[in-house]
DNA sequence: GGTTGCATGTAAATGGTTACATGATTGT
DNA sequence: ACAATCATGTAACCATTTACATGCAACC
């Protein structure tokens, strides 16, 4: 899925300004699946328009800068909703963290638990997050969106529960490697 | 990290022909964390081998094509160590899944069905796949790859547990949706 | 006085996907 | 006869990230 018609997505749900949309991506319930920086926005909303997928109204405000405030168009609805009706795939998940896990053998010990209690941290403060976010009750309950974002804390539990199990077999099979390193270059 | 940083971590388990590369992409442990084509392996090897990072050796077959296989060199190996001892960062998790089932109240409750059927089959394989490799014990009992490999089935099954307990969840509010958008478009 | 938040945007660089191009062999 | 596997690679295209550029207001 592009930028355009992830920002649309945002748009459905209500006018937003890019700025706003930004946001979205950053911690909103869109946070851990969808994505885009200022750079890739902003850019995708100018050509939306061109394409009559969005309008937008410049709102001038005092003591802030003028927003642009963008409403999704009946056309713009269409392509989100034909969108979202191909297959949507694989999903895609990359990860730098499992990647230096995966050769902790060879790595420094410190380092691994440096990183694993690093991760350990952000998962809880993202649990934590979106369990606030739960409490608010800003979409309707059962709602679909609702649902995605409780989705989002049982992957982010998952995760954590993961990590938290073999955080000390990581640091073991790390060790090993440091000694094996130490006592000669036997291969 | 980039292809090219990935197929040093390919190499330093064994010299591998850029094809070899890309089937570890495909299938390997590295397939749920990292990827990559042959239209970025084999610039990104042809890059390394400029860079001494890695080594090629012709090797002619009789009924095959020729080989490339290439090896890490301690250049490649420093390269290697030094990227994973960086800060990894955040996980990228991208989901066209996700982002249509966001929508699932705006979609057909058939069609809903339909990309939750197919992802739980999707899953359900990948992690029979996985358990056979364990089975087969082709990475040592302990080691880090093994590790991974473990987070990997781990990781799979969660996801699988959360789609199958929200799937008629789902299709509920999507069938909802379809009643409010046939009784008059009350908004 | 420095940082964060609001608010927009551009340009260059990076990096990756897709499609194309070739061709023999093995299995169904 | 057709698809899949082995095996390499290029070129055009697409998308995204990063850095730059601006500027005021509020808070610490």
């Amino acid at each position: 899925m592009d930028v355009k018609t992830t920002c649309l997505g945002v748009l459905v749900m209500g006018d937003a300004t890019g700025y706003e949309i930004r946001k979205e991506f950053e911690n909103g319930p869109f946070a851990h699946f969808a994505n885009g920086g200022y750079g890739s926005i902003y850019p995708a909303l100018t050509k939306a328009e061109k394409e009559g997928m969005v309008t937008c109204k410049k709102q001038e405000q005092d003591k802030r800068p003028a927003k642009k405030i963008y409403a999704i168009t009946p056309k713009g609805q269409k392509h989100l909703f034909n969108s979202l009706q191909i297959d949507p795939g694989e999903d895609k998940f990359r990860s730098n963290f499992l990647f230096t896990l995966y050769f902790a053998d060879f790595l420094p010990a410190s380092w691994i638990e440096e990183i694993i209690d690093k991760r350990i941290a952000e998962y809880k403060i993202k649990i934590e997050y979106l369990e606030t976010v739960n409490e608010n009750g800003e979409c309707q309950p059962d709602g679909s969106p609702m649902l995605v974002k409780d989705m989002g804390i049982q992957y982010y539990k998952a995760m954590l529960n993961i990590v938290e199990t073999d955080k000390h077999k990581f640091i073991a099979t790390a060790l090993r490697g440091e000694n094996a390193r130490k006592e000669g270059q036997c291969s």
